[in-house]
DNA sequence: AGGCAGGTTCTTA
DNA sequence: TAAGAACCTGCC
């Protein structure tokens, strides 16, 4: 299917944010910007289309309904909350957000943020990525192209490849399957009992991530810090990519060095509520692209 | 070749 | 309550 979209969305930016690891540029010997999307169990194919403002997926009118319209928070008015920076009289953060424009915050599934955050700790973005993958593939389940979706790919000039090996992000009940062995296999170092504890927990019902949406931000970030192995910044993660609470602002290194160079005396989070957490993709995107 | 990476826990005062 | 060490492993 094919749709115009105004507000932004930059597919490159997204995938480069930080908030995604299972975004991957695909390529059809330079055409335009084009991303495969593995998420709830799905695999989606986004391409830019040729009119600016058009852009051409993969999937049906009713799966894009169903479930991608709102993984890709369609109905949240970015362009509005890039104004409240550009206008803020900040020249720090409206360069950021002019750099980041594009950038949305995606609705992901909170399991997959709170075990993909574990991982992140003291790791590269490509260590990151290529754990997660090694996960998926040895606990998730396979997916597979519908005839259209080879076509889509087919009619592009993408190679087919992009669409094989493909595996959605492991159940917790998947993740419980694997050995210690399997689970260090996959490069998950010191943070593989961090892993297997937040599944159990689930299994268990002691973790129980869908009755956590009805929290208050302070209480949410609480619970989500009872469990071993998450501490504030993952905490900050699950909220804001997870359970989209926007104004949650996750301070790592590359904040904390925004923080520390352009705002000595602290950053003015009064002014941003309930958006905090989008003006810090876009301060970590800029920062990120010096 | 060896330091360092999108942190957190554990230990010690 | 706060500061510092230890932690797996792969990427540059």
């Amino acid at each position: 299917m094919k749709i115009r979209f105004e507000d932004d969305l930059d597919l490159l930016k997204i995938a480069e944010s930080g908030q995604c690891f299972r975004w991957k540029r695909i390529d059809n010997g330079g055409g335009p910007a084009a991303c495969r999307i593995i998420a709830g169990g799905r695999v989606l194919f986004v391409m830019e289309g040729a009119d600016q403002g058009t852009f051409e997926l993969s999937c049906t009118e009713d799966e894009y309904r169903e479930f991608w319209s709102e993984y890709l928070d369609m109905d949240t008015d970015y362009r509005g909350i890039r104004k409240m920076a550009l206008d803020s009289g900040d020249r720090v953060l409206s360069n950021a957000a002019d750099a980041g424009k594009g950038i949305r915050i995606l609705k992901q599934d909170t399991f997959e943020m709170l075990i993909s955050f574990i991982i992140s700790q003291r790791k590269s973005i490509p260590a990151i990525r290529s754990t997660i993958e090694k996960i998926c593939s040895k606990a998730g389940r396979k997916l597979e192209l519908n005839e259209n979706e080879k076509e889509w790919l087919k009619d592009r000039g993408f190679p087919s490849e992009a669409g094989e090996d493909l595996y959605a992000f492991p159940s917790a009940q998947d993740c419980v399957r694997l050995s210690s062995d399997d689970l260090a296999s996959c490069g998950t170092g010191y943070r593989a009992p961090y892993i297997e504890r937040a599944a159990e927990g689930i299994i268990s019902g002691e973790i129980d991530l869908d009755s956590m949406e009805k929290l208050r931000d302070e209480e949410l970030i609480t619970e989500l810090m009872k469990i071993y192995g998450v501490g504030k910044k993952v905490a900050s993660c699950v909220c804001l990519f997870g359970f989209h609470r926007l104004d949650f602002f996750p301070v790592d290194v590359w904040i904390e060095r925004v923080l520390s160079k352009y705002y000595p005396d602290g950053f003015p989070f009064d002014a941003y509520k309930p958006y905090n957490g989008v003006m810090q993709q876009y301060l970590f995107f800029n920062e990120r692209n010096l």
